[in-house]
DNA sequence: ACATAAAATGTAAACGTTTACATTTCTTGT
DNA sequence: ACAAGAAATGTAAACGTTTACATTTTATGT
C-alpha cells in the first residue's frame, strides 16, 4: 500500500497538495478537511519523511556543530547552550568532534556541500589554512568559536579574554603583588594569545616589569600546571603571585604547591581563568575569570539561526565578545568567605 | 545550470547511472572513464546530497543520540565513545538531549517515524510508560542505555552495577567495618536500585545487619550526599563506613565531614560509585567504583551499526553488562599511595 | 568472420515531499 | 439568478539521488 502523504491523501479522499497544505499550515483548507486529515495522520502515527521534505525545501532544520575533542567540561557547556537554543526553536543539531584535523576538514566539506545542515558552528581555537581557504568560499551561514579568523560574512563569538585576563591580573597588582608570573597557553590557540595580552597589558599600565622568566608557556593541562609551577618556584627570584591562563593548570600548580610545601596564597598566589566546576572545590577556592560557556553555546544558536531565518549576513567580520567576569575565592589573598570547599 | 550529479554527467559526456556508479563504486566502469569522472567531481569539489541519496537508498548513515541532560562529565564520556566509533564508520550523530520527557518522547517519535536516524541509541534511566509503548513497536534499531525495560527486540547496556557495588562492600567489609551505611541514588533510577542491591548482597553474605536507619535517600547530587552523610551522623548509632551510589554525593559526603571535622578514613570510611574525575584529586584520593562509561558509548555504537548493517535483531531481551572494577583511593582506610592530590 | 558472453553504459522509474499554477466550488452583492 | 471574486482543491513538476532493467560495446574462442 502507499505510504506517508499519499496514504492519507487516498484514505481522506483528496490530494496530497491538500494533506501537505494541512500539515504545513500553508494555504486555506476547508476546516472539516483539515480536521480529518489532521485526524488520520494522528492515528497513524505519520511523522514527514525528512529526507524527502529536506529535499524538497531546501532546508534541513539541522545544524551542524563540529568541536575539537570532546573531553573537556568546556565543550560540555558550549553544547549545552547550542541544544538549548535548537530545542526551543525544534532545530536538530548534527554533532561531529574530530580528533584530527583531516576529519575536521572533511566533516566540515560534507556539512557545507552535502546538503545534511542548514549552517554550521565551529569550535577551532586553532585554524588550519586549508580550513581558511575552505572557510573563503562561505557556501552556508557559519558561526566561528574562540577565533577570528579575518574573513567577511563570518561571525565569531569569543569570550572577552583580553579584558578577563586583565581584570584578573589587576586584581592581583591590587593585593600589592609586584612580582606576577604567568603560565600561557599554547601558541596557537587564541584565547591564549588574548589572555597573554591582557595579562601583558595590566603590567604595564601599572608599571609593572615582566621578566622573560615570569613567560612560562604551559599546553592547558594539569601537568603543564605543574611543570609550570615548579619552574617558576625553581627560579632564584620567584613571582609572589602566578596567573594561568586556564584553570586545568591551576590544578597541577596546586599539586606542585602542595609537594613543595608552599601555601597558596601565603607564599604564592594564584588566579585562573575558566571558572570549571573544580575550581569551586579547591581549597582555598580558586579566583578565576568566568568564562560564559553556556552562554557562548547559546549565542551560537542564535546567530547561526538569524543567518539561516533571515538570511542575514555580516557584512564585514563579525565578532561578538561574550564578557567575563572575576569569581573571587581565596587563591588570590582575597579572605574567602565561602564554605564550598570540600577537600 | 544543471547540478551535482547531472552536471558531472554532463561535463563527462555519460549518463547520471555511470557517474553514480563511480561515486558508490557499484558495477563496472571503464577505467578510463571512472578516473575522469573522479577528477571532475574533485574539481567541482563536489558532495553528494545527502538528503536526495538517504531518501533513495532508504538510510541516512546517521545515528540518533537522545540524553536526559547534557550536563554531567558522565555523559561526555558516553557521547565520546560513541563519536569515536562513528567517525571510524563514517556515521553522523544527531544529538538530543531532552530537558522534559515530553520533549525526549517527541524526539523519539520523530527518530523513529522521521526517516532523520537509522537508529537511536537512547539514555534513561527511568523509563515514562508511553515511552515503553512507543518502544514496542520498535520500528527501528535501538540501543537502550542504563535501563532494562524488558522488551524484547531491543539491546540494553549497563554497568554491572550489582556486581560492582558488592565489591565496593565488600572490600570496605574486609576493613573490618560491621557498621555499614548507604546514600542510596533515586528510586526510580534503575542504575541506583542495582547499586542498592548489590550492597544489600555483599551485606547478607556477611552476616552483617543493615538496620533500616542506616539506608538513607539521595539524589545524585551533591546537596543530597551532604545531608546524607549529616543524617547518618546524627543518628545514635553511627555507621564506621558509607557506601555513596554516586560519586556527586560523596563530594557533599567529604564537605559533610568537613564541617563536622570528622577524619576520612579514621572517623568515617567512604566508597564511591561512577570514578568521576574529581575523585582522583580529592584528599583522601576516593576509593570508587569504575564505571566504563566510554566504553559505554563504544558499545552502544558498535551494537546498533550491527543492527543498522547486518539487520541483526535479537531475539528476545537482550542485556550486556559492562564490567566495572573498584579503583581504590584513601577513603576506604586503605593506605593511599598516590600523589594525584592536589588539593 | 561469427556467435557468445562479459563489460560498459544508458533509460527511466522510484524515493516522499513541496509548490507554482490550474481548476473547481463556494460566497456575496446585485 | 448571475457574475465576479474568494476559497478550496487538484495536477504535475521539481528536489538530486539510486537502481532494476535494457541496450550497446568490447573481448574471446572457434
Amino acid at each position: 500500500m502507499s505510504k506517508g502523504i499519499v496514504k492519507i491523501a487516498e484514505i481522506c479522499g483528496v490530494s496530497i497538495a491538500t494533506v501537505s497544505r494541512v500539515l504545513n499550515n500553508s494555504g486555506p483548507v476547508k476546516e472539516s478537511t483539515r480536521a480529518r486529515i489532521l485526524q488520520i495522520a494522528q492515528e497513524l502515527n505519520y511523522k514527514p519523511n525528512s529526507n524527502a521534505r529536506s529535499l524538497s525545501r531546501r532546508r534541513t532544520d539541522t545544524i551542524g556543530v563540529i568541536l575539537p575533542e570532546l573531553v573537556d567540561e568546556f565543550f560540555m557547556g558550549v553544547i549545552q547552550g547550542i541544544n538549548e537554543v535548537a530545542n526551543r526553536h525544534q532545530r536538530y543539531i548534527m554533532l561531529s568532534s574530530s580528533h584530527s584535523q583531516r576529519d575536521e576538514l572533511e566533516t566540515m566539506l560534507e556539512f557545507m556541500n552535502g546538503g545534511r545542515v542548514d549552517g554550521v558552528i565551529l569550535m577551532a581555537p586553532a585554524l588550519h589554512h586549508t580550513m581558511k581557504t575552505i572557510l573563503k568560499s562561505n557556501t552556508r551561514p557559519l558561526v566561528l568559536l574562540n577565533c577570528r579568523p579575518g574573513i567577511p560574512g563570518i561571525v565569531s563569538i569569543n569570550f572577552d579574554n583580553f579584558q578577563g585576563a586583565k581584570v584578573a591580573t589587576e586584581h592581583l597588582i591590587q593585593h600589592g603583588y609586584q612580582k606576577i608570573a604567568m603560565i600561557t597557553g599554547p601558541e596557537i590557540n587564541n584565547d591564549a594569545r588574548e589572555r597573554f595580552r591582557g595579562f601583558q597589558s595590566a603590567l604595564k599600565e601599572n608599571n609593572i616589569n615582566l621578566p622573560e622568566s615570569f613567560i612560562v608557556p604551559g599546553e592547558f593541562n594539569i601537568e603543564s600546571g605543574y611543570y609550570g609551577f615548579m619552574r617558576l618556584m625553581s627560579l632564584p627570584e620567584k613571582p609572589r603571585a602566578i596567573f594561568a591562563a586556564n584553570d586545568m593548570m591551576v590544578l597541577g600548580a596546586y599539586e606542585a604547591a602542595k609537594s613543595l610545601k608552599l601555601r597558596i596564597p601565603e607564599d604564592v598566589a594564584i588566579a585562573g581563568f575558566d571558572d570549571i566546576f573544580l575550581g569551586r572545590l579547591l581549597n582555598p577556592r580558586l579566583t578565576t575569570v568566568h568564562a560564559p560557556i553556556v552562554e557562548m553555546g547559546r549565542a551560537a544558536m542564535q546567530q547561526i539561526l538569524k543567518m539561516v531565518d533571515e538570511k542575514w549576513r555580516p557584512e564585514e567580520e563579525y565578532t561578538i565578545h561574550l564578557s567575563t567576569g572575576l569569581v573571587i575565592g581565596g587563591s588570590c589573598g582575597c579572605k574567602n568567605n565561602n564554605g564550598n570547599n570540600f577537600v
